[in-house]
Order: C-alpha cells, then structure tokens, then sequence
RNA sequence: GCCGAGGUGGCGGAAUGGCAGACGCGAUGGUCUCAAAAACCAUUGCCCGUAAGGGUGUGCGGGUUCGACUCCCGCCCUCGGCACCA
C-alpha cells in the first residue's frame, strides 16, 4: 500500500511539473465509428468461413424479433456476446457469430389491423430499421448468414421440417380443447395463457376453451431423453426448470372395475396407499362419466359437467379452492381388496393428466383428504406416520375417576384442561396407555387412539379402526352412544372435530403400510415397488411413468406464419405437400378483420388445390405453424441461409455444429429451449443432424430496467432508446458502459448518472494512448527500472484478470480492470511515456479493449503506426514472471481480528512469516504477553494468531 | 401454495472460507479558470475521538470454524416463473 501511495505522489508532482500536452483534437466517437464501421465491412472482416485449419467457434444469441425499434435490451443482450466472440476471434478462434429475424408473429397482424398495413410490410420495414440499428453496435455480425424466418427461402425448410415429423409419426392431428383468444382470434398454447385471471399473453385478454382440430407434435416421445443434460453445460436453474416442466412422475397404472365391469385406469404415485382407497375421482370430460351416471343422479351430473365447462369459460376465480363434485350413482370395486366404492366427478382431476381419472386416497393426499372431509366420505389411515405421533383426548366424563392419577404412576404425560384430559403418548407408553384406558372407560362412552395406532376403546372392548367395515361398525356405536356426534359422518369428521387431534390425522409421507391385508409392515422405502409387482403379477395393474409435459400444439389460427403442408383428400385423408411442392406460400391479398376466422379460411380460392397423389380437387390446410418452430431450428438456417438442397448445407453443419455458446434471457428456460432440443434430437433420428444436443454451452443475461427500476414500456415512458445513447456518447461507451454497470446476469436499471464514468475512463484513454512520437523519452527514464516494473506487472496482471473474466463471463470486472490498467498509466505516465514498458502498456490496453470497444482501440491503434487491424492481433498472453509481485502484504490478524500489516518477501516461508507476524507491532499490542495458542498461516495472505 | 433468483455504503456493483466495499457514480474539499464546464489531485460505510486510535458493520436469529458476505439450520422481505399434475 505505502509504495503504492509513494509512486502517486511522486507521479503526481512530475504531471504538474511536465509541460501539459495538449491534444487540440478531442475524442468523437462520431467521427471514427462510422469509419471503420465501413472499413471492416469492405474488408469483410468478420466473414466467417469454412478453415479446417483452425478451431471453429459457434457463438449464438438469441435472435431478435422486429418489433420495429431495437431496445436497449437488445443491446445488452448482444454487446457481451459479441465482445467474447471477439475475444475468441483474437484467440485463434475461427468465430461465426450470425443474426437473424424471428420474423413471423402476431404483432405483424395486430398492426395490420389496427393501421391497415400489411404484415409482410410492416415486418420488412422493420427489419430494414433494425438491420441499421444493429450495424451501429460495431458488432462482428456475418451479415452474409443473415436469415429471416419470414422468407419463403426459410419457411420452405420450417414446412418441410413438419412433413418429415408428419412422416415419421411425430405430427398428428386431434380434436382438442384449446384456449382460444378472442380478441386475438388465434389458439394461445398453454404457456401463452397468463396470471390468474387466465388471459391472454399478448392482448390480456381472457381466454376461452374452443374445440378445434388440432396439429400436435409428439414431444413427449422425447420426455426421457429431454431430462438427459449430461455433456451440456447448462445453468443449474435452467435445467431444474426443464426437469420441473417435464415433470416425470413414477408411479402405477391400476385398473378399477366398476360394478358394471366397466375397467376405469387410474394413474397413481402412491400404489402403496391403494388399500385407503375409499372413492374415485373422474375428471367431468371423462368418456366413462356418460356411461356409468345413473338415471336418478343423471341431471345432477350433466348439470355439473356443464358448469365445469362454463367455468373454464367465464373465467372462475382460481382463488375459491373450495372442493366442489358431485356423486354419478355407480361404484367401482378396489381391485386389492373388492371395497365397494362411490365413484364422484370433481372439477379438480384434470382430464389432460395422467388417465382422468384418480382413485382418492383421503387420507393421504391432500385434495383427497379435502374433499371427503367436504362430503362427508370416509377416510381410511393406510400408512403409518414416520414421527410416531400418537394422541388421544378424554373429554370430562368419559373416564372412571382415578384415570389421571393411574397416567401419572405409568409415567404418561398429559395436559388437563377443565377436566379434559390432552396426551400426546411417546411411542414406548401406547400399549401401557390403551391398557389403562379400556379399565378406566366408562360404559356410556368410549377413548380414541390415534396417530400411529387408530383404536376406539370401548367398556367392553378396543375396536381397530383398520376397514371400512370397521368405520361402519365404530361409528354406528359412537352414534348410539353420544348424540353431539349424530352429524358426523365418518369417523374421520368426528376427529377432526378435535382440534387437538388435527395435526396427526392426515399425512402424505412415506412409512410403513398398515390396514393393508399381507402388506401390512411393509416398509415405506420398499412399499411402492412391492406392490406395483404385485399389481402386475394379479394383471389388475402395472409401474408406469407419467409426465406432466404434453405434446406440442403448433396450429395456429392465424395469417403470418408459415402454411402448415397438408392437403386434405377426400379420397386419401391428410397428404404432406410434396418436398418439391415447397413451400406453400402465403397469399398477399387477403382481408384484414378485426374479428372472424384466420383470413387464410377466408381466402377465396388459396385453400383450393388438388391431391398430391390423386389429383382429385382437395384443400388445404388454413392454418399455420407456431412461431417457435420457425426459432426451434434457425440456428441450422444460419449455417447456409441460402442452400436450395436442403435445410442447410452438411458440409456447412459437418464444420460449425454444435453451437459451443448460445445466450439470451432466462425466461427462455422451458418452451424454446425444450422445442429446440427436441427438434434437434427428432431431426437426429431422421439422420438429417448429428450428435445429442444442439448447443453445448447456455448462459442468461438479466435484464435492463428503465432508470426508474421497473420494467421498460413505452406506457411508462422509461425506455431507452439504443439510438439516442450512441448519439450522445458514441456506440463504444453505449456498449462498455452496458458490460460495466450490472453483473450481467442480473441485469439492473439503466442509470444516466453511472455511464459517465464510462465517458470519463475512454476520454482518459484516448488522451494516454496518443502517439509521443513527438515526445522525446522521459529523461529519467534510465532511471526508473522499479517503476517500469510496476507498470509491467500491472499490464500483465490485466491480461491474466481480463482473460479469465471472458472465460467466465464476468464482465463488468473486464471493464473495472481496464480503468485501473489506465489509472495506473496515467501515475507512471510522467516517468515512463515513451518507454519500451510504456508503449507495452499501452498497446495490450488497447488489445483488451478491442472486443469491449472496438472502434476507439482500432483507431488509436492506428494512430500509433501498428498494423490494421487491431482485430486481427493475436490476443496478449501473460508472463507469469512478470506479472508475481515480489513483496506482498500479510495480514496480522490476532483472535481473528486485523491487528498489523507486514511486508515480507513473496516466497516467504511458513517460519518467516509467522515470525515477522508476531514480532509485529500490532500483534504484540494486543498479545498482551500471552504466548500464542495456536498461529495460523494462510500462505502469501494472512497469520492468524490465536491466544 | 410450490419452484427459482436475490437481499453488501447515498447509488451500480467487487470479494478460490482469509484485509468487506475493488472499479465506477454521486458527494465534499482543492488545483486550473474572470467564471462555468471539462480536466486533474485528495477525502468519502457507520459510530466515538482534535488526533493517534478504537468500536461496529454484508436482511434477521442461531450454528460450524483459528477465521463466515461466502458453508449449515430456522425465519423475514423483494423479484421472476408455475399454479388442483393424482
């Protein structure tokens, strides 16, 4: 620290004292970024081709939509990637680092026809904006792979893309309850539908649920492999979010008969808690509900049905959780035990999940448990809890005197409470206390025992609550015996009603089967494989998997978006379009209304065409295909956006693929980063690409925030505008300036005080990194060994910290570390301009900033006579000999708290260094003459000395 | 409710379990200027102290450790996502 402090000073005085150079010339970013903007596109510097020679490198951002304006956003998204895919071009690397349009969507349609304008022209208006836009970001783009997802030339590959998934059974057409938006007048996937109030993304609209006919493709085919991440390097969060949206859930497929032999499959996680099966649940959509409602319970049900279906409808409040259902009149038999049980509909078994149908376990789950206590169906404990819970309650009256003084010499605990007796029994004592309790009992009463053990015990002997024959028998004489129980309508209502007993009476862990017949005792960690093989060897049942993801619905009711490619036949059903039929393009007129059918439906004569194989008049499909088809594969489109062969050319693919880092918002997490996988593993096993996944590396970048900390919208009037920015400061101080003020994937709020300093840092390097040809060598220089030492270490302590922080994407401390490189400049610069440690200084300062700011590094690069282009120089490597400190500051701590700071050698010994730390002032001071306990030494760092 | 991310000066943010607050903004004082801007130099977590120095400090409460922003347990708050998934 004190040396450091001694060079400022000394650096300080000779600043003041130096005849003050003075550069008429100041630092215009207007100036020299268009300039070299056109140099290196002339130059085609960033051409990105096949070379076998050297290590190829596919850098990846996620492509733009043309909204019409670029972002501030986008800027933050794009300037980090670029700065590395610079940096890896200065590393040797063969970089392709490609941009695109996202070109198709509704947003195109909305202003068609709010303005009258049509899509493809308001979407190519606004690519032509942006295309400008993105080119003053100085970024190292290939526009020669540029591709737009719009253009025939693309979706020709998106359609054929579907043929080959329609070929090989993975796209397939049914009838299905969608959300549909009215206001949008277009299907919304299920991910699109938002918030509670279940509106539409876009327009916030409420949905609606619409039957259409539907294309599908089978993703769920994929659902195992999709949960395989090994080999990618993914953010942890993202693949959580994955494996939580894929859902996979282990568990048995039972078959349930009803009375009428009708086998209703139920999907169930628990097979170990069948024998509590006391009802079953069929979702009101169910096919069987129809069937098996019988005629005195018909209206009811229909009436349920249709207010279940209207509720989708009109939107019900998802906040009223109350369990709502009715009984349709038939039973079902429990296939391991032949119980007789009530079959019900209720509005909270999903139709889409698992088989529609559930068998209720009320004592074990939750919603179960919920809706028997609401109708009063009987719940039947099957497992037993793991914490060994045990209570019962002996309300006054109940017990012969003597009960509690009889507790107290068995040593069992309770509390009394006006008479009332509350135990909470430790698992040893049960046996002791039920033996206690059926002397004491009164006849005209009973005592419960519940939790681990579920006994009545009566004057005249302990019933186990164990079947549901028991439950009849117990609670019909609980009814006789006590009136105030005569509403109650299972047991488990009775006890219930005890708030003591609450928090033992339901549980959904795993623990050892009990009322379970031969299974009784079986351990909860063996009992769901126990009896899933039992299960299958009886044929009632089998182990199943049931994921939660569903397959993909790609139709859209919508004009701007690529044509799905089928034909119907009234002879030959649904026929692909021909590969050499392709593409099927959109229609250019056709009439823009704000409410109605997709306007290709409405086309007078686009839909009408003849069978591919039969010739025979046939129509087309009118629909077309999610957006996230044309965004699951366009990185494949980038590696030849113009091939006619194919959807990309092999050679091309066979060089550049796998993407080695792809970037872009975490909100991309499950919906395109899964499409894209499985469009890459189904295309795979077509033999058209190769290898397990499409992009090795993934990493997110938060977001940027208006001034005002909350998100940019234009109705807020906090946006940023990417454009002004580079007006005022220059695209070089916009992108360092991003890359310096938030930890990247975090993001933050835009501040227009804080980019000042970025102003300041490049003012201050283009006043240093002028070239002093003019300026004869410091005088001193000879002089100066040390302090040119000092510099040299700083510079290669920089390329070590900026070479790792690339690597590891950190970087905001790239840009920290190069302010201080130039800070340090600017303390030698009155001993040392001129000289061979300073324009070593100042030339890899300038190399690492070329990926950060290009444009400024490139031309005061030139200014100094070097060699165009700075872009092309090799990225600086570090001398680990030059950049070691050869003194270092230990710390003195004593107890753990900074006591002193030594300066000792940088190799010092473990002796050396506890020895200097103990002859220290600070050390000795607060020893306070006792002799050290114990000295730690954390070498090159601290010594801890313990007393 | 469940899942995920986060909580460090006035602000943005740094810190392989080892000097908390690098770097920057802002602020304060100064140099230069007729003046302002720019630039340059210095100070800047909080508290006590004229100072030397000391105490305290990373959302809250515990724990592990010679040593915790960092690891463990339990809470609180903010943001994002999913919502009856059997």
């Amino acid at each position: 620290m004190s040396r450091k402090r001694s060079a400022t000073k000394t650096a300080s005085a000779k600043t003041t004292a130096a005849p003050a150079r003075v550069y008429a010339e100041r630092y215009d970013p207007k100036q020299i970024e268009p300039k070299w903007q056109a140099r290196w596109e002339a130059d085609g510097l960033y051409r990105a081709t096949i070379d076998p020679s050297r290590p190829k490198y596919y850098a990846l951002t996620m492509l733009p939509y043309p909204s019409g304006d670029l972002h501030i956003g986008h800027w933050y998204a794009m300037t980090p990637s670029d700065a590395r895919a610079r940096w890896l071009r200065m590393r040797g690397f063969n970089v392709m680092f490609p941009i695109g349009f996202d070109a198709f969507g509704l947003p195109a349609e909305n202003a068609a026809i709010q303005r009258g304008i049509h899509p493809a022209e308001w979407t190519y208006a606004n690519i032509a904006n942006m295309r400008g836009q993105l080119r003053s970001m100085g970024a190292t783009w290939d526009w020669e792979r540029e591709a737009v997802s719009s253009d025939p030339e693309y979706y020709r590959w998106t359609q054929w893309i579907f043929s080959q998934l329609f070929k090989h059974g993975l796209a397939y057409k049914k009838m299905s309850a969608v959300d549909w938006c009215p206001s949008c007048n277009t299907t919304l996937a299920r991910e699109q539908v938002v918030g509670d109030a279940r509106v539409c993304e876009r327009c916030k609209t409420p949905v609606i649920k619409k039957n259409l006919e539907q294309w599908f493709f089978r993703i769920t085919n994929y659902a195992e492999e999709l949960l395989d991440f090994s080999g990618i390097d993914w953010p942890e969060p993202v693949r959580l979010a994955q494996t939580n949206w894929i859902g996979r859930s282990e568990g048995a497929a039972v078959t349930f008969v009803s009375e009428r032999e009708d086998p209703i499959e139920v999907f169930t996680t628990r097979p170990d808690t069948l024998w509590g099966a006391t009802f079953m649940v069929l979702a009101p959509e169910h096919p069987l509900v129809d069937k098996l409602t019988t005629p005195e319970r018909r209206a009811e049900v229909q009436a349920y049905v249709a207010a279940s279906t209207r509720q989708t409808d009109i939107q019900r409040e998802a906040t009223d959780k109350e369990k709502t259902g009715v009984f349709i009149g038939a039973y079902a038999l429990n296939p391991v035990n032949g119980e007789r049980i009530p079959i019900w509909i209720a509005d909270y078994v999903l139709m889409t999940y698992g088989t529609g149908a559930i068998m209720a376990v009320p004592a074990h789950d939750e919603r179960d448990f919920a809706f028997a206590l609401k109708f009063g169906l009987p719940i039947l404990p099957v497992i037993d809890r793991p914490d060994q819970s045990t209570k019962s309650f002996a309300p006054s009256g109940t017990m012969h005197p003597g009960f509690a003084e009889a507790l107290r010499g068995a040593g069992i605990p309770f509390d009394e409470r006006q008479g009332s007796l509350y135990l909470t029994i430790p698992p040893e004592k049960v046996e002791r206390y039920v033996e206690l309790a059926r002397n004491f009992v009164r006849p005209d009463s009973w005592n419960e025992v519940v939790g681990t053990q579920w006994l009545f015990i009566f004057s005249d002997g302990i019933q186990r609550w164990d079947s549901l024959a028991a439950e009849r028998y117990i609670l019909a004489r609980c009814h006789a015996l006590e009136p105030d129980v005569r509403d109650k309508r299972t047991l488990m209502e009775m006890l219930w009603a005890v708030e003591f007993y609450r928090d033992v009476l339901y549980h959904h862990e795993y623990g050892a089967m009990v009322h379970s017949g031969e299974f009784s005792g079986t351990p909860g960690a063996e009992a769901r494989q126990k009896v899933a093989a039992w299960l299958e060897a009886r044929g009632c049942g089998r182990a199943t998997v049931t994921y939660r993801l569903r397959d993909w619905l790609i139709s859209r009711q919508r004009y701007w978006g690529a044509p799905i490619p089928i034909v119907y036949c009234p002879t030959h059903g649904q026929v692909a379009v021909p590969d050499g039929q392709l593409p099927v393009t959109l229609p250019m007129d056709v009439a823009w209304k704000p409410t109605g059918e997709s306007p290709l439906k409405l086309h007078p004569t686009w839909a009408q065409t003849t069978c591919p194989i039969c010739g025979q008049p046939a129509t087309r499909d009118t629909d077309t295909m999610d957006t996230f088809m044309c965004s699951s594969w366009y990185h494949l489109r980038y590696l030849s956006p113009h091939y006619t062969e194919g959807p990309f050319d092999p050679a091309e693919y066979d060089y550049w693929m796998p993407v080695d880092t792809y970037t872009g918002g975490a909100e991309h997490a499950t919906m395109h980063l899964i499409y894209t996988r499985f469009f890459h593993k189904a295309l795979r096993d077509m033999g058209v690409t190769r290898g397990p996944e499409p992009m090795l590396q993934l990493r997110n970048q938060g977001q940027i925030l208006g001034p005002d900390g909350q998100r940019m919208s234009k109705s807020r009037g906090n946006v940023i505008d990417p454009d002004d920015q580079v007006n005022a400061y220059g695209a070089d101080t916009v992108r360092a300036y991003l890359l310096f003020g938030y930890e990247w994937s975090e993001g933050g709020p835009w501040s227009t005080e804080n980019i000042q300093g970025v102003v300041r840092w490049l003012n201050r390097v283009w006043t240093i990194a002028q070239p002093a040809a003019d300026q004869a060598p410091s005088s001193s220089e000879s002089d100066t060994p040390g302090e040119a030492r000092l510099l040299r270490r700083a510079t290669h302590q920089a390329i070590q910290k900026v070479s790792a922080d690339f690597e590891n994407f950190q970087f905001n401390t790239i840009v920290s570390t190069l302010m201080e490189l130039t800070n340090t400049l600017y303390r030698h610069r009155a001993v040392l301009e001129g000289s061979p440690a300073w324009a070593e200084a100042v030339t890899t300062l300038l190399k690492l900033m070329a990926p950060i700011t290009p444009h400024i590094a490139e031309e005061l690069w030139a200014r100094r006579g070097l060699p165009y282009s700075l872009h092309q120089q090799a990225w600086p490597e570090f001398d680990p000999a030059v950049a070691a400190e050869d003194l270092i500051t230990l710390v003195v701590q004593v107890n753990g708290k900074v006591r002193d700071r030594v300066q000792v050698p940088a190799g010092v010994g473990d002796a050396e260094a506890k020895a200097a730390a103990l002859a220290s002032d600070g050390a000795r001071r607060f020893m306070h003459g006792q002799p050290p306990r114990t000295i730690v030494y954390v070498p090159g760092r601290l010594v801890n000395i313990v007393v």
